[in-house]
DNA sequence: GACAGTCTCGTACAATTGTAAGAGTTTAGG
DNA sequence: CCTAAACTCTTACAATTGTACGAGACTGTC
């Protein structure tokens, strides 16, 4: 499935999708109860996005007892990079760096964030990759 | 108009916008004309995104002889951190820090990009404030 | 072993979003 | 004047997304 191709997700979708990322496998229920508490919504709702997002190729499941237990079937990598590259390409221009320098005036990373950040870019920075 | 209550943007929506953000103001056809090559959309189609988004406040219009002029109606800052806050909240818990880190990774801002932020940051920085 | 509670799933429907056909109007040519 | 081209706007419809009802299956209890 190229990029291009990954079906699209909805705001909701989106929400459920994380949490399996985050919990690597669960249930409905075990979703269900990790949503927000302002967040008053159906289990059976969430069942939903668990099929559509299965639908779409983001989730697997299998089969236990009589449930689904969902996992992702994609790397969150990817749906991550896809997103950020709508969002640069729609209101940024293709170009990251007023991105960044949007989140600095609205002061959501500061000078520290940024000295750490090249730190861990000049340790971790490979040439060993792709 | 809080942000909460501020209205949904689908894909094509926020395309639509954006262009009209660059031209300042424009007509149906302008931004049509706009639009990218391999985006085959009919003029018909930008118009419906003019009114909706007109319907939601995002612009406003102004009637010139028979047409329709339109012209932003909210700063494109408060969209975009909108839209980012959004993003941030859905995929990186809400921490900005991580986004970051991933714009590095993929290569799409580098240490160079860094530095210069930090520049900026510094100079434009403190107090001067919102 | 019947009954209430619990959890699952499939199906269904409303709202939102993407896309365009077609009617009305003004403009340039013949 | 009449016709064709160029635009505009309104209306309409299909796809996608958000949300949940109600039917079956399993579990523990009197």
């Amino acid at each position: 499935m190229s990029d291009a191709e990954m079906a699209g997700l909805g705001a909701a979708e989106s929400e459920v999708l994380s949490i399996v990322w985050e919990l690597k496998e669960a249930t409905v229920q075990q979703i269900w109860e990790k949503l927000p508490p302002g967040r008053p919504i159906a289990s059976a709702t969430v069942q939903t996005m668990l099929r559509r997002l299965r639908g779409k190729g983001y989730l697997k499941s299998r089969v236990v007892g009589k449930a689904h237990v969902f996992s992702p079937a994609i790397k969150r990598e990817r749906v991550i990079a896809r997103k950020v590259g709508d969002l640069l390409g729609r209101f940024f221009g293709g170009d990251a760096v007023p991105l960044v320098m949007h989140l600095a005036k609205s002061r959501q990373i500061d000078q520290e964030d940024l000295k750490r950040l090249q730190r861990l870019l000049r340790e971790n920075s490979p040439k060993s990759g792709e």
